[in-house]
RNA sequence: GGAGAGGUGGCCGAGUGGUUGAAGGCACCAGUCUUGAAAACUGGCAAGCGCGCGAGCGUUUCGAGGGUUCGAAUCCCUCUCUCUCCUCCA
């Protein structure tokens, strides 16, 4: 969302930064039903000076019982006038914010340009790939093998995109969650949280799914959402909320299910765990002060790279281009991890800072320690990581040429000393 | 699912039609006092929007939206959310 006075003070920086987006001009469209608003309520407020002076008089002559008639008849003939002028500010003020509520947020100005994946620049790789030495298997292959992945007796049940992990790798996702989760809380300062996995409209409004990506969602038949994240219950703690300067920055983190229709996507990935309807995930959010979120993003990239660097997978960090960029994003880092059965990096993280994006569209702010006023926070979440597609990743990398998988050292003590998954 | 009670400022909490933007308290800021701090005392302290170059002026806001009235936090209606009890349930 927005500051349309922002817009109106600078419409044609608002316009080039929408058409890195790829959308037309509509800067002067919208100051023209901003001014349509504010000449209304100019109008509209005159009207009601006048008439509260003419309340005060007529409180005063009545109390001395004296006659009012002239001062009421004025009152009640500048009613329609009122009436209608405050009736042209709202219709113009909801309006306004029906088309500001569907413009993305505007990039960083170092986004690289480009239209997709392809053009997302590489910052930097981490580790090599090992040669194995066979030919490497995908997880799906591994998994089934091995007896402890399976996708159709889940699909008997759920349907297409679910699975069923058992014995070691359902053990693994559990120790994948809780080492990330420790990671996190002893060593990089976040607060763990249990959020709640079903949400309202609002919530998903504020963080920008809501209204534009209705389809992406599950909803339930008494009206609660899915969350597809647990950005979305972790950026909303502060929903509404005007906080002191000095409780910031605010950091949280979550191992929730994520559910995705992925309404979109049918064809790609159809097979194995890579994308699933229901997924485990932690996530990383942090509040910060505006000045404060460009360093806070170059941490949390950080925060979900040692994961990968303790589970010695080797990754890349690529700058997402303008093309691939989200909606409530002004500036995304993925990670894209080895996958050595598919012979090619995939998406396992995503980092990103919103700005005051969605600060604005859930009015999150904070009082600042000096000066008068109230801010809008900054606000970033960053996946620390999928947990789903680490295992897939640990599947891949650390698969032995009988089937079996060598367990990474920093997961075992969470899987009461395992070194190998065996069938 | 059934019954009831409520949504007031950053927080808590008074307030049933006429200087109530709203008592009081907490928090916060400034000052007095103190070697310093605490305590105590004094004062200050809402947000949004509009107009104005500006000091500033105006307007709105007591969950949301309608209504009654010259005038509504206070009365009426609808919606929404929260809480309590019963029922059910991990």
């Amino acid at each position: 969302m927005f500051d349309i006075r922002a817009i109106r003070e600078d419409a044609a920086a608002f316009d080039a930064g929408i058409a890195r987006r790829k959308l037309d001009p509509i800067a002067e469209q919208l100051i023209e039903i901003d001014k349509r608003r504010r000449d209304a309520q100019t109008v509209a407020q005159e009207l009601q000076t006048r008439r509260n002076e003419l309340s005060k008089i007529i409180g005063m002559k009545k109390g001395k019982g004296e006659d009012a008639d002239a001062e009421m008849k004025e009152v009640s003939d500048s009613k329609d006038a009122q009436a209608a002028a405050e009736e042209t500010a709202k219709a113009a003020g909801d309006e306004l914010e029906a088309i500001l509520c569907t413009i993305p947020n505007i990039p960083a100005e170092d986004v690289p340009e480009g239209e997709d994946e392809d053009d997302n620049i590489e910052l930097r790789t981490w580790g090599e790939p090992k040669d194995l030495g066979f030919e490497a298997k995908e997880h799906f292959d591994l998994g089934e093998a091995l007896g402890q992945m399976d996708f159709e007796t889940a699909a008997k049940m759920s349907g297409a995109r679910f699975v069923i992990l058992s014995g070691a790798l359902a053990r693994m996702e559990r120790a994948l969650s809780g080492f990330m989760l420790d990671l996190h809380t002893t060593e990089n300062g976040f607060t763990e949280v249990n959020p709640p996995a079903l949400v309202r409209d609002h919530a998903l409004y504020g963080t920008g799914q809501l209204p534009k990506f209705e389809a992406d969602l599950f909803k339930m038949e008494e009206g609660l959402y899915l969350i597809p994240t647990a950005e979305v219950p972790l950026t909303n703690i502060l929903a509404g909320e005007l906080v002191d300067e000095d409780t910031l920055p605010r950091r949280y983190t979550a191992m929730t299910w994520c559910f995705r229709s992925e309404a979109g996507s049918a064809g790609k990935d159809t097979r194995g765990m890579i994308r699933q309807h229901q997924f485990t995930k932690v996530e990383m959010v942090a509040v910060t002060k505006p000045e404060d979120s460009d360093a806070e993003h170059e941490r949390m990239i950080g925060c979900a790279e040692e994961v990968l660097k303790r589970l010695e997978l080797p990754y890349r960090v690529v700058s997402l281009c303008l093309g691939d960029l989200g909606f409530s994003a002004k500036k995304t880092y993925d990670i894209e991890v080895w996958l050595a059965g598919q012979g090619r990096f995939r998406e396992i993280s995503s980092v990103s800072n919103c700005g005051d994006f969605q600060a604005r569209r859930m009015k999150a702010r904070y009082r600042p320690s000096e000066g008068k006023g109230t801010n809008h926070v900054h606000t970033l979440n960053g996946s620390g990581l999928a947990v789903g597609r680490t295992l897939v990743a640990i599947m891949e990398n650390y698969q032995q040429e009988d089937g079996s998988i060598v367990v990474p050292e920093v997961l075992r003590p969470y899987m009461g000393g395992l070194e190998k998954i065996e069938a």
